[in-house]
DNA sequence: CTCTTCTGTGTAAGTAATACACAGAACTAG
DNA sequence: CTAGTTCTGTGTATTACTTACACAGAAGAG
C-alpha cells in the first residue's frame, strides 16, 4: 500500500480548488479540451448507470467492472473519467440526494424550529426513497453541489436564532448525524426482512428472544425491564424513534436560543461540575 | 420457531439463540467438544490478534489471510472458529469497546443527566482510544456481551427519569449515535491529517479555502456566512461540536422528563402543526 | 482397536481494483 | 494537406481478498 506522491493528494491541475477532476466537472468547471478523440461516455451517463444499478440491485452490484458492463464499455474506461471508485460514489451520493425540493409556500411565515424540521423531513425522506446512499460510507467533509445545497439550506434555517455560526454548523451535524443514523437503522431492518423473508415483526422478535436468553434481571435489570415493556412490539409508531430523537434536539436547541447564549461554552463535560471525563 | 430446516440464516445448532456459534462462544454458552484433535487456537486469541493488527495498522490490514499469517496458521483455519470475516468483525467489536468502566464513587449521588453524560463521555473515550472500530460497519442490532453492557448501563441512567421504555431506549440509540458520528469525524479528520501530512488547521484552512471557491453570497450566502466566521479557525475548544451536541440532546431531555410525559407522542412531524413530510 | 468427530490445510474458484502501454481518433499548427 | 499533439477506449496483467471443498491426520468414545 504505497503512499501518494507529495502533493497534498487530491488531483493534480484544473482550477486548483484542490478537487478531483470529477468533481470539477460536477461544479460546471473544467470543460472538455477538444483535443482528442470524442469521449463515447459523459461524466453523468455513468453516474446515472451506477445510481440505477444501486438502486435496483443495492450497492453490491456497483462495481467499476459492472458498471462499465452495464454501459457497453471495458472497465478501465470509467478511468478516464473518475479516477477511483471512491470518487465515483462521491458523485453517485450527490445524486442521489438530489438537491433540496423547494419549500412549501406556507413556509414563509414558518420560524427555524418550522424550517429545520422540516429540513430533516426531506433529508430522511430522500434516504429511505434512495437507501444505498446510506451504504456509502462517509470519506470525508461534503464538498459536491447538491451537498452543499443542502447544508446551505439548513443553515439558512438557523440564520435568525442568534446562534454562533459554530454552533450552527454544530446543529446542521447534529441533526444530519441523526438523520443519516435512523434512516440506516431503518434500512439495516429492511435488509434482514427481505434476507430472512419474515415480517418486521418477527425480526424485531427474534431479537427480543435472543436478547432474553442472554440477559437477565440480575446482570441486566434495565435491558430486562426494556424486553418485558411492550417497546418492541407496539410498532404503532414506526417514526417514532426518528421524531422523538428530532424533537429532543429541537426542544434543547429551544433552550439555547431562548437563553440568548452564542457560541462560548457549549455546556458542561461528564459527571456534575467540570471533571475531566472517564476511562 | 422451534423448528425449522432451512432455518433463516444464522447459525445451526446450539443454545437456540439464533446467534453464530462464535458468539455463543462469547456468551460462555456452548464449551468445546472433546472429540477431535485439540485446537491450535482459541478464539479470543485469534479476536485479540486481528484487535492488535487493528490498532496498529488500521482495519484495512486486517484480512482473514493477514491474521491467519500473524498466527502462524493457514488462512482457512480460521474458518474452523468463525464462519465468515463479518463474525470476526462483531468480536473485535466487542472486545474493542470492552466492558464500559466503573462509575466514580461520587456518582452515588448523580441524576440522570449526570450519569447519561458520563456514559456518553466515556463511550466516546474508547472509541477515540481504538478507532478502529469506527471503521466496522454496524450490520444489526447489538448481541455480544460487551455491546449489551453498555446498553445496559445507559438504560440504567434514565432508571429514574419516569421516561417511558421506548423513549429510554430511543434516547439511547440517539445519544449512542451522536458519540459515534463525532468519533468518526474526528477519526476521518485524523486520517486526513495523517495521510497528507499536514496539520489540522492546514487540512481544515484547504476546506476552506475550496468552499470558498465553490460557493458565494448570491448561491450559499449562510455558508458564505459561515465561511467568514472564525468557526474554522479558532480550534480553543476541540471537543465544541461534540459537547455542543450532547448537551443540546440532555437539555431537550430534561425539558421532557419535566413535563412528565410518557411515551405517546414524540412531537410534531416536520412544518407548524400537523402535516405530512415533505419532498 | 475401530469409529467417529473434529482439526488444520492446500487448492482453487470467483470477484475486485487498478497500473500500464498501445492503437487510433480528432484537433491544431504549419 | 501534413505532422504533431493530445486524448480516447481497450486488453493485459498484477495484486489482494473471501470462501467452498475435500483430504489427512489427531483425539477421544465404544
Amino acid at each position: 500500500m504505497a503512499d501518494e506522491d507529495d502533493e497534498g493528494g487530491e488531483g493534480g491541475e484544473g482550477g486548483g480548488t484542490g478537487l478531483p477532476a470529477s468533481l470539477e466537472m460536477a461544479w460546471g468547471l473544467r470543460e472538455r479540451p477538444g483535443k482528442g478523440p470524442r469521449p463515447t461516455l459523459t461524466l453523468p451517463r455513468i453516474v446515472e448507470t451506477a445510481v440505477t444499478l444501486a438502486a435496483g440491485e443495492g450497492m453490491d452490484a456497483v462495481s467499476m467492472g459492472r458498471v462499465a458492463k452495464e454501459l457497453g464499455v471495458s472497465t478501465m474506461s470509467l478511468y478516464r473519467y473518475v479516477t477511483a471508485k471512491e470518487e465515483l460514489y462521491i458523485l453517485m451520493s450527490d445524486a442521489g440526494v438530489g438537491a433540496p425540493p423547494a419549500l412549501p409556500p406556507e413556509a414563509d411565515g414558518w420560524g427555524w424550529r418550522e424550517l429545520l424540521s422540516q429540513w430533516a423531513f426531506d433529508q430522511r425522506a430522500v434516504l429511505m426513497a434512495n437507501p444505498w446512499i446510506l451504504r456509502i460510507p462517509i470519506t470525508g467533509a461534503p464538498v459536491s453541489p447538491n451537498q452543499l445545497a443542502w447544508m446551505e439550506r439548513g443553515l439558512a434555517a438557523l440564520a435568525d436564532t442568534g446562534l454562533g455560526e459554530g454552533e450552527k454548523i454544530s446543529t446542521i451535524i447534529l441533526i444530519g448525524g441523526l438523520v443519516r443514523n435512523e434512516a440506516t437503522m431503518a434500512a439495516d431492518m429492511m435488509d434482514a426482512i427481505v434476507k430472512s423473508g419474515v415480517s418486521p415483526d418477527q425480526v424485531l422478535g427474534q431479537y427480543v428472544r435472543t436478547l432474553r436468553l442472554m440477559t437477565g434481571p440480575d446482570t441486566h435489570p434495565a435491558v430486562t425491564r426494556l424486553l418485558e415493556s411492550d417497546a418492541f412490539t407496539g410498532s404503532d409508531e414506526p417514526d417514532f424513534q426518528f421524531r422523538f430523537g428530532l424533537n429532543r434536539i429541537l426542544d434543547g436547541l429551544a433552550t439555547r436560543v431562548a437563553s440568548g447564549r452564542t457560541d462560548g461554552d457549549p455546556g458542561p463535560g461528564p459527571g456534575p461540575g467540570p471533571r475531566p471525563g472517564g476511562v
